[in-house]
DNA sequence: ATGAAAGCGCTAACAA
DNA sequence: TTGTTAGCGCTTTCAT
């Protein structure tokens, strides 16, 4: 009455047929006459037979599950991101098993064991540091990673971001052309390659204009720190403002907007020019109509399916870093140089 | 070399013990002799060994796994509430198994099928309606379903929602106080309970107050239609332009603003008042500051993950409907009357 | 407290 | 094309 899962078993009973040959019909490559079918495809259907697929993970020892490990979904980027992945591997058939991390070290080590628990068939680590060890384990049991919006020097884990550095030569080349003078930098967390990778190609092209960084301060990817930083920044006398900063991400950019503009007072970008990095939606947002650096989150995406089930379904691919170059979009917040479209 | 799990079978025999005992070892409410755990413990630390949570699923008939049904996640206030259920629902050892589905009917039976193939014990719908089918046949294989963010008549079904008809009787009575005259209303999409008893509350507050609704249009829940519709309100001569709106939500109340403001150069809210309904993170950012009636996201996670757990592991627990109420949050964006403060 | 043995529901050889 | 058989790695009786 209650509890009644129907198994291949009774339906081979029904079909007058082995649980063989239910199997054998319930599996796509799998060879069985028309008139098996037939029977087993009725039973099945009078039945609600569907297969279990714990059991078919057991001993295919593929589960179709991907781990999924994230660390917050506060930055809008995520969600976006998220979304595309989890559709895009529904079509392939693919499920996520969500896993989510606390920024701490550890947690993460204890998260991915568990998701290794489950016998996953392939990882996806967004926005979070692998230990080696951990990355380790995964390769030993044949588990493939991909590291989603992160790098890591280890050239044995594959990875798929967008080209930060490029992203911050494009804003700094934009700010300079802009006739900026005393450009700053709002940093994200100083342990994330985005962060890192994302001032390196800034301030490089800065120091390549023979200019150099005006002022800096930490954001640390979070609302709170974003605004303590702008007002470490900006909250100064008017002759030594920044007149134009770059923030590592749009998430931060919108509190820093928010605090030049409403608790300091500036205008934006009349007195000052913001620019982020992502483009999420709110970006275009006309309350905040941000200059930004588009990750071309679908492309992303794409990349790591491909690149993940790849890892899985085919033989011996190796692993690779992935970078995908996005536009500047140029919007309302930064001061835009006559003649500027690249 | 690779692809080397280690099973309970390795470590029992380097344990010299049998592979129950190891089983037992790994088992919370299982009895073993100190000396075993011991022997057992190092074994598995040594090899590495953790147990295969699908076989112990298989078996067990626990897969510790829920299904998640979610249509978008554009609107923040659902990633808010997945990351919140995902670290609950992990503190009591369970995992979520996402699934995103498309609005369309059809779609969601199919998702609801694919993840009750996986074994999982229970299942939380956001946002998306059942067919009575689907509900009845989570409950013939015994997975207990939980409605989020929406609920239908079906008593059988355990749902939790904010109280949105309180909610919406709220804002009227605001709105109201705040002495406005032509309050009109922008719909989210009309198959939604809690676009209805939005709707229905507020309403019903308007008019026992004496006043009624003074203009009405759809947004959906989605951007464009959510513009659209306050075109449609407010593109008209200044005189029979309404001086405030509820929004069904928060998401779309963004939108409402910026077209409002930057579209059609109305002053928010010298001009025009606009309330929302959700609280998201963005609500309270200063370019909307957005008052509107707060959704409790932790209260409304805790409630389902005590629900279903109870369902889940409890004996026979009774489906229940939950409405938990939340406040409205006074901002900048509608006008308060002197002396307003409940 | 411990080991032997019987499955959980399925897939994948292997025969026939 | 089919049925028979042997497990996948684990939990859980049942003896001991």
């Amino acid at each position: 009455m209650s509890n009644s899962r129907i198994t291949a078993q009774q339906v081979a009973a029904a079909a007058g047929v082995s649980q063989s040959a239910v199997s054998r019909v319930f599996t796509p490559g799998a060879s069985a006459s028309p008139r098996t079918v037939a029977k087993v495809q009725q039973a099945a259907r009078e039945l609600g037979y569907r297969p279990n697929s714990l059991a078919r993970a057991m001993v295919s020892g593929k589960s179709r599950m991907i781990g999924l490990v994230v660390a917050y979904l506060q930055n809008q980027f995520y969600p976006d991101a998220m979304e595309k992945l989890s559709s895009q591997l529904q079509e392939k058939g693919y499920h996520l098993l969500v896993f989510l991390a606390a920024q701490t070290d550890g947690d993460i080590d204890r998260v991915v064991s568990e998701i290794l628990d489950y016998q996953v068939d392939g990882i996806i680590a967004a926005s979070v540091a692998m230990s080696s060890d951990l990355s380790e384990r995964c390769r030993q049991i044949g588990v493939p990673l991909v590291l989603f919006n992160r790098s890591q020097d280890d050239p044995s884990l594959s990875s798929v971001t967008s080209d930060n550095r490029a992203g911050g030569r494009q804003v700094a080349e934009f700010l300079l052309a802009g006739g900026h003078q005393r450009i700053a930098y709002i940093a994200g967390w100083e342990g994330a390659s985005t962060q890192r990778d994302r001032e390196a190609g800034f301030v490089a092209a800065l120091q390549a204009a023979g200019q150099s960084l005006y002022a800096r301060a930490v954001g640390n990817f979070k609302l709170e720190d974003a605004a303590a930083a702008t007002r470490q920044l900006f909250d100064v006398p008017a002759g030594e403002r920044p007149d134009a900063v770059f923030v590592a991400n749009d998430h931060m950019a919108f509190k820093v907007m928010d605090v030049l503009r409403f608790e300091l007072g500036l205008a934006v970008p009349e007195e000052v020019s913001v620019v982020g990095y992502d483009d999420v939606q709110a970006a275009g947002w006309q309350a905040y109509d941000l200059t930004t650096v588009r990750q071309p989150a679908n492309q992303m995406v794409s990349e790591t399916v491909r690149l993940l089930l790849a890892q899985i379904e085919g033989e011996n691919t190796p692993p690779s870093q992935i970078e995908i170059g996005g536009p500047l979009v140029l919007r309302g917040s930064a001061r835009i140089a006559k003649g500027w479209k690249r």
